[in-house]
DNA sequence: CAGTATATTGACGTTTACGTAAACGTCAAT
DNA sequence: ATTGACGTTTACGTAAACGTCAATATACTG
């Protein structure tokens, strides 16, 4: 396994741009190190961009990504009053992905009702299909 | 209950702007009727409107909830391929959510071990609080 | 050593999702 | 008659999240 990426080679796993992944530096999300001017990423920072990048299918905003981010890394040390501010923020994230939780259901409800509708709609269309051919079985 | 509401109306219980209404409706989310130059929303354009801002919730884009809103309307009938159509997005939208889906079991599997270390850290940290208070205890 | 590939920064453009301000209509209350 | 609350359209502004393009640098490759 390797211990060090390209930019490049990110942005090709991760089916993203280099554009991208720079925007993200630019953003504080991200802190490659430097060979020369060239970026560096370590096995950290590739799983701090996959994190990075479950946030966003989330929907979340790149600034409350980059808090979350933050309390992977501080999860455990500093002071008190840090420590309770990552724990607000925990109790805040998890409320609003509870939400989505229950937001999901409520869709994935919705659309089974739906898809059974449509195919049932096709199953009494596509049986009867022929022009003009009403009452011709049997 | 109320048949007809106005926009602030709606605005006030969703907790959203009237722009934001208005907006919806130039973006074709949204078509209430009028009375003279004044809209006028029927229980149904709530719903709508309900519907939509759980797409919000869900981080979809509004050309995506318009499509969504638009397998509600039409969920029943139409051509075949009309109908085959509304099961393909079907299909997708189901596809993405299963994978939010997956992607919150994840993050709230990271903030749980995230809150678990940080309240065991200020546990330790708040049961010796006195300064230079060392093996005081017993 | 010229060419090609890959990288960098910087400037500017684009899309989405509204906010904000101007200028006006309408209706009820004072 | 005017004030105030609410509504309307039109136009412009803006923040977020990148894309695009140009100019430049570095590295390998034949």
């Amino acid at each position: 396994m390797q211990e060090t990426f390209t930019i490049s080679e990110l942005g090709n796993e991760f089916g993203i741009t280099t554009r991208a992944i720079r925007f993200y530096e630019d953003k504080q999300l991200l802190t490659p190190s430097r060979q020369g001017n060239r970026r560096v990423y370590s096995r950290s920072d590739k799983a701090r961009l996959k994190l990075l990048l479950r946030g966003k299918r989330l929907g979340w905003p790149l600034e409350e990504i980059r808090d979350v981010l933050n309390m992977y890394d501080q999860g455990h040390e500093g002071e008190i009053q840090q420590l309770e501010y990552t724990c607000r923020k925990v109790r805040e994230s998890r409320e609003q992905l509870q939400q989505q939780q229950r937001d999901i259901e409520a869709a994935l409800q919705d659309l089974s009702n739906i898809e059974s509708r449509c195919l049932a709609r096709i199953d009494l269309l596509t049986d009867e299909p022929i022009a003009g051919s009403t009452k011709n079985r049997a």
